[in-house]
DNA sequence: CTTATTGCAAAGCGTTTGCAAGCAC
DNA sequence: GTGCTTGCAAACGCTTTGCAATAAG
């Protein structure tokens, strides 16, 4: 179904890693994830619905689950990492609000376009690219102006 | 000279805040940065140039620096949190190479242009973005290509 | 059988905070 | 004087690590 197991398990075996049920588990529960997660969220995930999995193991899962493609490194948050499945062709970036924390996920073609563009320019190979767009999402746009903020925060 | 002296007083002064050595001690080093720094640089900086000023109070003073707009947050690295001052016209962005951890900085019209498009189609009024680019420059490309091996980073 | 992996608890490390003294305004 | 600031050290919270036991290949 996923071809993230496959890629996880070939992954491993091409250096001598084990495939664990700790490892099973926490995958799983990775693919499981719709969004955005945290360490923290995803031991409590494959807590509540698989075997007793500790924190340690889930942290020394993380580099391999990234070095293996199957999450990446997302927006940073108040001091905790956040990490997301790859997946597939729907790259997307993110659009925060500074008002109320939400996240609006989108996707440009042009963009990639641009980006390849840029590093033409530059002799590099782009891998991947991160683009966070932070401002006010309409209805916290509306309230700043009824409460009449000062001009100059983040 | 450099106006964001002056938007840091008024800063302080609209809000009751005051002035203290420390605090333009810190300011003058921020503003002496050609690039990123992070917590403990601006520190170091501060301890070597100027009068002692401790952790606690650099710390302290980074939020302030933020809502007033002399400093934004950039890219996160290895738990580290880095900053750099934000320059009148120059919003820049970051390609970062995956191999050595270059940086480059670079300037595109037709982002910005293409950020305000994604935004007025979500009725998002952006306020900032960053948009950072990773892979590997020319160098550490052909470097890869000799050893024919994958670096092992986050 | 060999070697990676696990859980636990302790250590690490950047950052935050309580408190009493100090200083800008 | 008032109340924001400071330095110190202790506390915090997330993450990493040493160790002995365990299990995958």
């Amino acid at each position: 179904m996923d071809k993230s197991i496959d890629n996880f398990r070939q992954y491993l075996r091409e250096r001598g890693f084990k495939l664990t049920p700790e490892r099973q588990a926490v995958l799983m529960q990775v693919l499981s994830f719709r969004g955005h997660f945290d360490v923290d969220q995803l031991y409590e995930k494959v807590k509540k619905y698989n075997r007793k999995v500790s924190r340690a193991t889930v942290y020394r899962l993380i580099p391999h689950l990234i070095d293996s493609g199957v999450i990446t490194e997302t927006l940073r948050c108040q001091g905790r990492i956040s990490y997301e499945k790859i997946q597939g062709e729907s790259r997307h970036d993110h659009i925060v609000c500074l008002g109320c924390g939400k996240v609006i996920e989108f996707r440009d073609k042009k963009l990639q376009f641009l980006i390849d563009n840029i590093c033409k320019k530059y002799d590099f190979k782009p891998i991947e690219h991160r683009l966070g767009i932070r401002g006010y999402c309409k209805e916290c746009m509306e309230k700043k102006e009824d409460a009449g903020e000062s001009p100059g925060e983040t």
